[in-house]
DNA sequence: GTCTATAGGGTGATAGAC
DNA sequence: GTCTATCACCCTATAGAC
């Protein structure tokens, strides 16, 4: 058994490293296989079929994006605090995994339907409707500039995540390693936090 | 040659729905006949390979999505409306063809080589620094508040294409229909333009 | 140019020895 | 639990009749 939890674990890393890079259409069993050093039929043995592991994976990277996130935008801050700190855990959390992202989006985009029950399971709607209902009385008491709730929202979060769907491109372009990327999201947190503040200022 | 002609269009228009809607991996010649109302052995006697019709949708999808805002980021204006130009334009363009960030930003990081001679290609990158270079001068005047010129423009980047990448997401989440999609997309226009030029009141 | 039939190779999944 | 061998199917691509 001890053995047994090991191999489990194995597969599944070695199953997000691959799906993750490659999506469900492109992913091999073979690949996975060979990412875990073990054996095709092992996959099988343990996860019935493909479908089931990536489902695991999947559900999986789900959570994790929006587990820590989700917290934060509950807590009880002033709402300029909340908005830096959600743009901080964010960035910090997608860095983590900078496949994440693309990879929940485009998988999202081939069945939808999965995603409907896998966000609506989480408590992420409620939290979301509580941060943008702040923002909006924010904007009634004059302290925030006031501007559509939920086109502001749709903005906080592309520009905490589009740098890491579009980072082969903006590596490219620009020129920059994984080390100055990584940079690069480290003083983004600031630059998203004080834009986002400005933009808002009366 | 008269029908030769369209039978070749037809069979561009096909492979650009279901490559895009797909992507390489998960698209399937059968489906690219179906779609064209033709036989799969149409396909390879058009274009010898899956590969090659492949490279012509995605090249042509490229040239789409920089042709017109590459333009306008030439064009000899005022900064503050040349931003909203190509956020207006981008955004534009972006809802005619909603799935084509997705499809590009997927296959980029699935084959980055690809990109890279495409990209360099186009003359981008000149416009690209010219625009940046503009905010930067402006920046000195006095015009805006001094912010990293890189993270601006991706931040501006973010604002117009994040919403259809995340389309999916965004209509379950908030319960918008296709045409509402479309309405916010149009109010996104001068939401965007505003939102960046009060973030960067100095 | 357009079709049917099929080759040739890969893929997910399973059977069965150890 | 782990491996090898293999099945049954699917996919791209081509050959060849019309």
């Amino acid at each position: 058994m001890q053995t047994n939890n090991t191999t489990e674990q194995q597969i599944i890393e070695a199953a997000r490293k691959i799906f993750m890079h490659k999506g469900l259409a492109g992913a091999r069993m073979q690949d996975i296989a060979d990412e875990a050093g073990i054996n095709k039929a092992m996959l099988h043995y343990y996860y019935r079929s493909k479908e089931k592991l990536f489902d695991i994976v999947f559900d999986e990277a789900v959570d994790k994006l929006l587990a820590r996130v989700n917290t934060m935008l509950a807590e009880d801050l002033p709402i300029a605090r909340k908005i830096e700190g959600v743009v901080s855990f964010y960035i910090t959390n997608i860095s983590d995994n900078p496949y994440l992202p693309m990879f929940v989006l485009n998988e999202v985009q081939q069945n939808p339907d999965r995603i409907i029950q896998r966000f609506t399971h989480t408590h992420l709607f409620p939290n979301i409707q509580l941060f943008m209902k702040e923002m909006a009385a924010a904007m009634e008491r004059g302290e925030f500039r006031k501007v559509n709730p939920l086109q502001l929202l749709i903005s906080i979060l592309a520009m905490c995540v589009f740098p890491f769907v579009a980072k082969p491109l903006v590596q490219h372009l620009f020129k920059v390693n994984d080390v100055q990327f990584g940079m690069m999201m480290e003083e983004r947190k600031r630059f998203v936090a004080d834009f986002v503040l400005h933009a808002l200022k009366p």
